[in-house]
DNA sequence: GTGAAAGCGCTAACAA
DNA sequence: TTGTTAGCGCTTTCAC
């Protein structure tokens, strides 16, 4: 940097006037004739001006930034929440910070940190898939600081989380794999205890109940849910004495491995076996068969947990009740589960 | 938030010792006594304190904080780059502020000046496709801002960048569709005047007539290589009264629309067409036939990135050389482009 | 309609 | 080893 910042102070000297009326100025302040908008304005421009937010939000002792904390932004899902939030939040004069924790609750703790000592206004979280210790968010939530949850929530804190229905999302398909004639049903699930997983699970056992099968413990399979562990899986299941008809995995990633080794044993999908996986991700409708899946609202989630957070600021006289909000999820049915219906796009 | 924020005054308050020497306790002053800063520390954490890095920013001058720009993050190259350089810079004591202009130069200028508000140290940035007019960056530049360019960058701006050798890539992978038989080879480029898609536009060329093939302006097709796009080529091209047996696209996207149409066609991928993509995005190994591509080496752009910001911040003192970096990139061979050869990896 | 002055929370030169 | 003091750039109350 060469030349010096240019402060209003130095567009005051300019125009022979004070700093704060600059500020004033520059703010559409109502009692700012016109003529000294547009000389402060037209000098700022010049001599080129560029506001420090940070002095303001110092002395304002707020800083129009919200912290986005995800476990990674290369997910489809993770990417539009962002994108969902950032509509409402712009609009709303706020600015975004995303910060990854790469399922790291190291990172997680760290990164959490580094956005409140940036003084963001609010945080959106979602959990990375070890972290198993909530008590630096408890603090949080005991000052009223607005932290809001979503998708990998856990049942120990009591604030505002944007979820979707995970138990109705596996209970149906779960019952959709049936219907199209499953009897013998695995399911991929996380070794993780977040709730979404543990959902996810309940769902796909009461469905097996309500259709009169059973649970067969043997079929249910932990792991980190990436596409090795599908692979991984896929390699197991076909070895089985009794390969199973159906899998519902709790991700998509896993689903895909395992159908990548299923087929390369020419054991055919959907007819053979049928596949079912969760988050309806990019790849889905690309791979062959395409993979039916369950899309999260994702875009949707992201603008709810912005304007949670709009509703809470504006109104911060009043104590602040927590509220879940659950999203119901859609099926999307391809290929994968479904033996009669071609289900072509293009 | 209830209670109200503990500044340094009120640890040192609490410690019967001065604001100054709680500051220097904390940051880990070498003139403080183990004592003192034990006390500190201690007062902090019962107390609960939370540094505020704006006004050390303020203070300081200096935000240590670092600003990328990309069109989009749901982007396998792009939200590896955040990735690698988040690694090199969070070692060195930097936090990361990601940014994405969804491809629109307007978004872009409110994005840039958003980051400069904010007071970064430094911005990455990578070109909305759209964006045509550099003066925006022409005034950072001349102001010795370190702006450091990726991926899609423009001739008309002399500052230090990261890229790739478009050109040798668009060449090489020409090449080896000719080595595997291809003598009608189509190109899908795009509509913006980017140096990337110009760069791979020669290449392209140039393989054509270092085999002897000839140029012909009819297989070189201008669009947003989009999904869709993709797919509108390929029905372009299956209805072309001599149809090209080889496919080189600027994008994967743009390669995955239209294999998926000339599949549908009933011609045989690789067999009747060759397809290459360029990016290599995650679902190039998923797809049928899986797409060769081009490796853009992201994570090491992203260090590299990070370093020349780091190397250009630690010596301020001298005039700055812009330099670019060349990264040569990687052909990744899968079946779309050779019929020989199965590339079976699991 | 504009100015004067204080202060947001922190750091650092200077003093002791 | 610690305290005093000034100030980063901005907003805002109080004054006129």
């Amino acid at each position: 940097m060469v030349e010096k910042k240019i402060t209003i102070h130095d567009i005051a000297k300019e125009l022979n006037i004070t700093a704060s009326t600059v500020s004033r100025a520059l703010s559409d302040h109502p009692r700012i004739s016109d003529a000294t908008k547009n000389n402060v304005l037209t000098a700022a421009k010049r001599m080129n001006y560029q506001p420090n937010s940070m002095a303001a939000a110092l002395r304002k002792g707020s800083s129009k930034l919200v912290g986005i904390l995800v476990p990674t932004i290369n997910r489809n899902y993770f990417s539009s929440i962002v994108r969902g939030a950032e509509e409402v939040l712009n609009d709303a004069g706020y600015n975004v910070i995303i910060s990854q924790s790469d399922d790291s609750p190291e990172k997680e703790i760290a990164n959490l940190n580094a956005l409140l000592e940036a003084q963001v206004d609010g945080i959106f979280i979602s959990f990375a898939k070890e972290t198993t210790n909530f008590n630096h968010l408890k603090e949080l939530v005991d000052k009223q600081f607005p932290l809001i949850l979503f998708d990998r929530t856990h049942h120990s804190l009591d604030v505002d989380a944007v979820v979707i229905d995970d138990y109705s999302a596996a209970y149906q398909a779960t019952n959709h794999l049936i219907s199209q004639g499953c009897s013998r049903i695995a399911h991929f699930t996380s070794k993780s205890d977040l709730s979404i997983y543990n959902e996810r699970l309940l769902g796909y056992k009461q469905a097996l109940i309500n259709n009169g099968l059973p649970i067969d413990d043997s079929l249910i399979f932990k792991s980190a849910l990436k596409l090795e562990d599908g692979r991984e899986l896929g390699h197991k299941i076909i070895s089985m004495d009794h390969i199973p008809d159906g899998v519902f995995s709790a991700s998509d990633f896993g689903a895909m491995g395992a159908m990548q080794i299923v087929k390369q044993n020419g054991i055919n999908i959907p007819d053979d076996i049928k596949f079912f996986g969760f988050s309806n991700e990019t790849f889905c409708e690309f791979i062959e068969p395409a993979l039916s899946s369950i899309d999260q609202l994702s875009i949707e989630t992201g603008q709810i947990l912005a304007n949670i957070f709009l509703d809470r600021v504006t109104k911060k006289d009043t104590i602040h009740h927590p509220k879940r909000t659950v999203l119901t999820p859609t099926l999307i049915l391809r290929q994968s589960s479904q033996t009669l219906i071609t289900n072509q796009k293009y």
